[in-house]
DNA sequence: CTTTTGATTGACTAATCAGTCAATCAAAAA
DNA sequence: TTTTTGATTGACTGATTAGTCAATCAAAAG
């Protein structure tokens, strides 16, 4: 009775798609994108094949979707921090060593949050080497992240904070080893490899740096 | 004349053998694993379809028997730089520092000869996260470069050049870079990212570290 | 109630390709 | 020369599977 019908409809075919890419999502991170039968995903969501090719056009169209929608995911998850971060008022200074944390921890609650977007992160960089589409919103995510990472650290060089280093180079550093790390610890396991643990001492050692000052030194 | 019977047509065995995995190196690194057809490798390779299985018994041993070449030379090479290093009388004493620019050069230029190699990589990961056999090896690769770190940083410690850091952990970082960089480097194209570069200033900074000792202080 | 709209179905197909095999060839051994 | 060994060939097949489509269904509109 309530004037609800084109937007239930709407709501309706929004919850379908998103069944159909978690059921994606489960499957390719199970058995990867070619072992993965269009009619598999069918199955776990419920729904037969015909369906899948009213909500999306090709497997690739899906399995392209369905990294695209996390890609969104963890480039709002950024904008978010920083918009909170920039809030009004009351504004206690944060430390650029505290952003640079924070960011971190942002990226590593994805990977925890959910255990199979490893598996699915690799066969996207696989498709970023080939499909055009893929390579554009890859670089789209990345160049996010790094924005973020060059303002930080530029505020902190600015500041005096830290010390003047090649902003640009070393901005790829934090994405570079989040995924590395990510990558690795689905591979070899989380008992011998634990990405939050590498993120966090790295992040340690790039502030400390690794040479003894004292010990008959010379530089 | 010359005694040459069985031992030349074992080296004609292993010359083809090797023209196969070269032409299934170009093929794989420009279409991809799943776009290589076995008849284009066989084309490329200038011999039939059939020769193909006569050396390798599937499409996925072919790729994985690529892939092991590829690691069996990197870790030659690591070996390699350490017999030269550890070599006998006259042994100048090489700080722990340079040993691990050594290293990080010696992975450098793997990917520098082989422009073709990263798009291989990216798929041996994604092979690592399902065949057994392909994760051993990976691991395998991965713990003979991890084990020379651990060994370059804990002579480091022990003779007071480098601080007091989590080995085990910290170890991985070169992997974890180096690989990064490089899958980086060859989505976005070099011109965007240049891995050797990283992995220069990711040293310098790891050394020197990000922070300012004081405040106030200009270095 | 009737019509329209659009989602849903699942059996079907058209094409693809990894892997096979019987036949051929070459050269070493006897 | 004859035999043996083993590499090489390439046409063929059997299985697989992404994607299609005509038919069905449900529910909103008129």
């Amino acid at each position: 009775m309530s004037p609800r019908t084109k937007e239930q409809n709407e709501k309706i075919r929004r919850t379908r798609r998103r069944e159909i890419l978690d059921a994606a999502h489960q499957v390719f991170a199970e058995r990867g994108f070619h072992d993965t039968r269009m009619s598999d995903i069918a199955q776990v969501a419920g729904v037969s094949q015909g369906t899948l090719y009213h909500y999306f056009a090709s497997k690739d169209d899906l399995f392209l979707a369905l990294c695209f929608t996390w890609a969104d995911l963890m480039e709002a998850g950024i904008q978010g921090l920083f918009a909170e971060d920039e809030s009004p008022s009351a504004s206690e200074k944060t430390s650029a060593a505290d952003k640079m944390s924070a960011m971190s921890h942002l990226a590593m609650a994805f990977f925890r949050t959910d255990e199979e977007l490893a598996p699915v992160l690799v066969e996207f960089w696989a498709y970023a080497l080939r499909s055009p589409k893929a390579t554009e919103r890859f670089r789209a995510l990345f160049e996010s992240m790094q924005h973020s990472y060059v303002t930080i650290l530029e505020d902190g060089i600015a500041s005096g904070e830290f010390k003047s280093i090649d902003v640009q180079t070393l901005s790829v550093l934090p994405f570079v080893v989040l995924d590395g790390a990510t990558l690795l610890a689905s591979v070899l396991g989380r008992d011998a490899v634990d990405p939050g643990l590498i993120i966090e001492k790295t992040q340690q050692l790039v502030f400390d740096g690794l040479l003894n000052e004292s010990p008959g030194d010379a530089s």
